[in-house]
Order: structure tokens, then C-alpha cells, then sequence
DNA sequence: AATGAATGAGGATTCATTCAT
DNA sequence: AATGAATGAATCCTCATTCAT
């Protein structure tokens, strides 16, 4: 596995205290490079938060990027964990849907600088694909797509529906709209962006009467044909 | 202004030679920014495209930031008068917004790793805000939030709609959408994806009746009630 | 000596056990030395190959460079029992002359990388004057000497041989032929280059009369004057 | 050509600096790789010594190999001229090749850390193959096989000789018998081992008739014959 | 207008070695 | 007997930037 050293640690003590440095390295690591970024973050710094010398980062990860890349791949463990459970108490594809929207802001509005290493300095480098980071990404985003098709098959959304582009309309007008957020200015309403988004996939923006409108209307031109109905059979029965 | 320095050239021969020194070195940082990235770029290969020295590009651009900032600026320009042009001609609400999605794809598959570099190094920094790249971006931006408003003022779409975060849906799933393309794989389809996005916004994805459907319904009801009503007519006449 | 820890375990299977691991670790590292060279191999290499960390190859040797000597010396060690063996059967000063090339081409053949080792870290150090490597060198070399020396007494070489100078020629020369192969090109004909050698310093290179030839010259001569010798005598003869 | 830096100085003054830059960067990596060997050196220290920065040298020169392989170019450029002019000037084939011998030996007593650093940490790493360096050894050796080649065109030495072999057991044996002086240790009489090296290869080892004492005995043989034949004319005089 | 020399700071990575457990 | 954590020093190379000519 790309990442931390291979340890075949004997006694589990030796294993835990190595485990515990592993994690204090990542999150001397994180805070680091969510500061300076990754090029800006210097291995020097990171250790000297643990009051170590960088040789014994090294003793733990091979390489800078492979630190950045592990410090990333422990923040989506975190958040898939949490989306699979709640998704899976929530009935109702729109409901769903927007469970899935909400947590995603959720996961930018907690962590806008892991957000932004992951879109500044991970996805657009050629290392990217075929990582580990990659696989749950995609396992992460199919998530939606996999929503998505449940509507589909229920009949609630249309079946000609380009679901990779819907995937990527949702999560990239997110992060779209999350930028100025992600970069440290103003704030980020979830709720609200969660349910807009919502109502925009599932509503589209073409004015158009609602459905219940023209129910309603229906119901109108009903029930003047019942009143002209009556009124002509009233009429029939007077001249028999 | 940030970028190139300012020169006050007695004869205009001599300006026209500055200029034209200053596109050389726009063009060798162009290429050499997009190959390398911004910090993989050295200011001596792009010096040497030219065989100059590092010295001379100094002459020019305040630093290499500077440098990459009107790169981009080079670009937004040509691109935006593209699109003002384009727009003008163009009828119909829906197929303004088709116009500026097309448009945005285009820019993506003619130069996807200045697209690349817009994203990665500029938008993301600091400075971005407040530069002339950023103005640019909120001008290009807003030609998609008044083609909306056209639509709302013309009743075509909904009063209700959250401009911003269509923009940002817009934009944001098309650079999503075609990532995998700026980073140097696949193909980008932009007459099919421009359709599917518009597709997509105006209509939503819920599977509901069409708003024909519904009225040419609306119609036959108003036949019927019509048809009633002669009948109704016809029977008061034998009364009289 | 430097090299091995001084260790005194009290029971012999303890004892037997360090040496076991004395052993495992010289192997590991000739292999790795061989490959890398003395600057190039790490430690850590070294003891991974056994499965071992770092400090454990410490507590059987004091530094990498003493590890390095005792590789050395270790082979050494085995070549000198071959070479004592066989010289003692062999006769003729040329015959063991020959020998004792053809062993020195031998070992060089066998293990062309520990001779680079022999020639590159550790013959111009200044810690090799004076080190047990250096010991077993002249040792080695003095051989040779001491078979010249043999041809002198026997008669068979002549009396005033720079004795040192041929013998670093000897040995100068192999190595400075066999360089290619020890630097991993080409092959040894380490037959037909001892012939080569064993010549060449007998015989010299002048294109000389033979002495075979003067010989037979001396002989013919000599049977003429035995002719006139006897004409001489029979006209005497005759005379009287 | 590998090493310095190209460039193209427009004034002949610019191009004179750059020049006594080279040098100085030259005589000062000597000295330090002299000293302390190639991995012993730091570019630091090189550059401290002119009272530069190290990025001032790597304007000068690629990498720190680039700047030892340069070092010991130099040197033999130099060497390669005293040779081919000396050599010009001698007579005699034997003479020839004691000069040649002698050069070497002369070469080894005026920069015996030179050789150390062409012998330790050039010729035995894969770069040294096919690089300019290895040009000039070869045709420096080369002119060693040449003489012979004349010795032997001229009848003087025998037409079967191993040319290579015997290139490389004098070479080497120079080198070894030099080995213990160019470590630092002693001195060398390049005289007296000119004259051994040169005795030794012409002559050999063996102990036999010189040709004079063989010519001499010759001479002996033909006076008694002469004696005899005169002898006999008297005596057959006395017949008649 | 251009040169080209020089700077100076930085930064990742490697490794022999030590020591408490 | 072995571990494994930690050290700390060292080093090559890069580069944006400046400035005198």
C-alpha cells in the first residue's frame, strides 16, 4: 500500500505506540499543509510541531506526497464512514438526495482546507489516478449516481437522465459555490444550498404551472361540466 | 495595475518593439506555464524559448507571478470578446444559455491546460481576488446570470430562482465534467454535453407530465365543456 | 583487530549462534556492497536482508566501514587456502609462476565485484595501510616474490630482477586487463591471458635469436672446427 | 559536450571572464576533490574557496560529476600535449618506449591525487564508458601499442606479441608499483623504474646467454677456425 | 534594451549511529 | 539478543530576483 512504512511490529504495545506517532505525524501534517499548502509546507515544519527532526518523519512515510496523500485518504475514511450510515436511514429519493448534498457541504464547511488540497493539489496531478484517494472518491460520488438511478427505476426521475453529468453538475456546482468558503471568506449555509440544489435538479427552472396548478385547473373545468351537466339534465326533465 | 511594468516610450517605433517583446515573452511563459505548471516553471526556461536571459523578462513582468497573471489575462480577454460577439446574435432565451454552456466548453477543449492552470494556481491563491483575472471572471460569469434574468423577466423561467447557485452549477459541473479532458485524457463531446446541460436545467429530472401534455388535456376538457354548452343552448331553444 | 565485536559468551551454543550471525550478516552485506558499492549501501539494507533492524547488525560490528574490511578479508581468506594447496604441487619455476597468475585471474573471475570493492574502497583508503587486509595482501603477494626468487636461485631467471616491480607488473597488469570484465563488460579467458603473461615476462618481447637457435649456430660451428681439426690433423699425419 | 555550461558571449571581454571564472571553479574543485575525494567533497566548500555561493558554481557546471569529470579532462589535455611533442623527438624504438613510461611515471609524481581521483572515482563507474575522458585515455594508450607496433614492424621485437596485454602490464604495473606514492606515502624514482619497466619488457626474465656473449663466443669460434685454416694453407704450402 | 553574473535562501532526502527497553 | 525509535548532520541542487555594465 502506498503510504506509511511496512511495520510488522512484534508486541502490540510497540505496534500502538507506533500507531499513535503515524497519527501525530498526520496531524501535525494536515494542520501544516492546510496552512502552507503543499508546496509551501516544508517536512522540516511538520516535525519540528512534534518536536522531532525530520529524518523521523521519514522513518514513517516515504515521502512528502505521501504524507499529503495519507493526510487525505484518513479525512475521506472519516466522512465515507458517516455517509453510508445515515444514507441508510433515510427513505425517499429526494430525501436521499439531498442527504447526500447536505453532507457534502457538510464535509467542505468542517474541513475547507483539506477541501482545497484535495482540489488544488491532489485531483489535477497525474499521481491522482489509480490512488487509493481515487478509488474512494469515485466510490464516494457513485454514492449519488447510484440515488439517482433508485428515482430512476421508481419512476420519480426520467429515465434519459446523463447521470455522470448530473453527478458532476451537483458536486462540482458545490464546490463551485463553496470556493469563495473553501478560500476563507464568508460563510456557508448548508441547509439552504443543500435544499436550492435540491429543488433545481429535481425542478429544473423552466416556468412552467405546477403540477398542482393544473390539477386544480382541471378540477375547475370539472366542475362546470358537472354544473352544466346537471343544469342539462334539469332542462331534459322539464321538457319530458 | 499588477502585471506589466509601466513604460513611457518617447517614439512609438520603440513601443511598438516593447509590445512586441511583451506578447514573445506572454507566448514562452504561455507554453512553458501550461508544460510545467506555475511552480514547475523555471523563469530561465521561459527566457531561454526566447534566448534571452532571466534579466530580460524582468525588464518586462514585475516577477513570475505576475507573469502567469496575464498569461491568463491574455486569454480571458480573446475568449471574451468571442463570446460577446456570439451573443448578440443569438434569439431565444434557451438557446442564449446553450450559447454561453457551449462556449465555456469550447474555451475548455481549445486550451485545457490554461484551464488547468486557472484553476490550480490562480483561483485558489489569494491574490486572485481583487486582480483583473478576477474581475474578468465575474464579468464572463455574469453574462450567464443576465441571460437568466432575461428568462425570468420573460416569464420563462421561474421568479424564485437562486442565480448564483445556477451559475455555479453550471460552471462548476462543466469543469467537473471535464476534468478527466483538462488533465489529458479523453475526448470532450461539447455539442452533446452543452445539450444535456441545458436539457437538464430547464427541465429538471423529476418524470412528470409535460406542461404540452397537461394542456393540450386542459384543451380537450374545454372542448367537452364547449360541446356541453351548445347542447345546453340548443335544448333552452326547443323550450322557448 | 577491527572488525568483529569482541564477544565471550560463556556457553558454546550461544557462541556458535553469534557466529552463525556473524555470517549471515557478512553475506548480506558483500551482496549488497557488491551491488552498490561502500558508499552506495545502507545499513539498513544490509540488515533488512536478514530481517533484522539496524542496530542489530551494530551490536556484531562497530561501523559499516569494519563490516566492509572483514567482507573483504573473509574472501581473502578462502583464496589463500587455494592458492597455498596448490602451489605446494606444482613443479618448475615456470609452472608456478603460471599458477599462481592463473589463480589471481580465477579469483578475479569469480568475484569480479568484490575485487572492484578490493580496488576502489578500500586498497586507496588510508585505513588499509596497516589493516589486516593489507596483511593477507602482501602475504599474498609475496608468493609470487618468493617464487621469482626461486627461478633466480635455480638459475633459472637472472640475478638482477627488480623483484617488487615485476611483481606489481604482474599483478598490475592482470587487473588493468581484467578491468572491463570486473566493471561488467566482456568476458575472461583467464587460461589464454596467464599464457600470455607467463610469456611475455619470461621471454621479454625482443625479437632476438633464440637461445635454441644460438645453440645450434655454436654446435654447427663447433663441427666445423672438429672437421678442420681432423684435416689438420691427418695432413700432420701425413707430414710426420 | 558534456560539462561546462553552453554560452554564446557576444564580447569578447564577457566571454574572457566566463572563461577565468571556469578555471577558477576548475582549480578549486581540484584541490577539494583532491583532498577530500569526490564523495568527500562539497560543493560548498568548492565554492567557499572563490568566495562564491554554491549556485555560482552550477552556473558554471551541470552537477557536481560534470565539475570532477571537467577537472580531470583538463589534466589530461594537458599531459596529452607534453606527450605527443616529446615523442615526436625521440628516436629508436626502445627509446620511444621508455618515454612513454617515463611521461606516465612523471604524470603520476606531478598530480598523484589526480590519479588517485581518475583511478577511484572515475574509471570504475559506468558513466566513465564512452565519455571524453575515456577518449583521451584511449588515445592516450593507444600511442604505447603504436610503439610497439613500430618495434615489431622494424624486426626488433617479436611479431607475435599480445599488444593489449602488454599495454596494460605496463600501465598497471606502473600504477601498482606508483600505488603506495600517489596514497601519500614515500617517494618515486621515475627514472630508475623508467629503466626496469623498459629492461624487463624488452629482455625478460630469464636467465640466458645475452646475445653480445653469444656473439662473443661466436667470434671466438670463427678466430680458432680462422687459425686452424691457416695452419692447414701453411702446412699444405709445406707439401706442395 | 539587454546582458550575465551573482545571490541567498530553501528544502527534500539519506544515513550511520546510539540507546533505552 | 534484538528491537525500533530517534537523532542530527550533511548535501546537492533549484530558482526567483537583483544589479552593474
Amino acid at each position: 500500500m502506498a503510504g506509511a512504512l511496512s511495520a510488522a511490529p512484534a508486541r502490540p504495545a510497540v505496534r500502538a505506540a507506533r500507531e499513535r506517532r503515524v497519527e501525530e505525524i498526520l496531524e501535525a501534517a494536515r494542520e501544516v499543509f492546510c496552512r502552507k499548502g503543499y508546496e509551501g509546507a516544508a517536512v522540516a515544519e511538520i516535525a519540528a510541531r512534534l518536536g522531532v527532526v525530520e529524518g523521523t518523519v521519514y522513518k514513517y512515510f516515504d515521502s512528502k506526497r505521501a504524507l499529503l496523500l495519507q493526510v487525505l485518504e484518513r479525512w475521506y475514511e472519516q466522512m465515507f464512514g458517516d455517509y453510508s450510515q445515515h444514507l441508510a436511514g433515510v427513505r425517499g429519493t429526494r430525501q436521499r438526495l439531498r442527504l447526500l448534498v447536505w453532507h457534502h457541504l457538510r464535509s467542505i464547511r468542517q474541513a475547507p482546507l483539506l477541501c482545497r488540497l484535495m482540489f488544488r493539489e491532489v485531483r489535477s496531478e497525474p499521481d491522482y489516478r489509480g490512488s487509493g484517494l481515487h478509488a474512494m472518491n469515485r466510490r464516494h460520488t457513485q454514492l449519488l449516481v447510484d440515488v439517482l438511478r433508485e428515482g430512476v427505476a421508481a419512476g420519480e426521475f426520467r429515465a434519459d437522465l446523463p447521470l455522470p453529468l448530473l453527478r458532476d453538475m451537483i458536486y462540482g456546482g458545490i464546490e463551485h459555490h463553496a470556493w469563495n468558503f473553501i478560500c476563507g471568506r464568508g460563510d456557508l449555509d448548508i441547509d439552504a444550498i443543500a435544499d436550492q440544489v435540491v429543488a433545481v435538479v429535481c425542478q429544473g427552472i423552466a416556468a412552467r404551472p405546477k403540477a398542482a396548478d393544473l390539477e386544480a385547473q382541471a378540477r375547475r373545468l370539472a366542475a362546470i361540466a358537472d354544473r352544466m351537466e346537471r343544469r342539462l339534465t334539469a332542462a331534459s326533465g322539464k321538457n319530458a
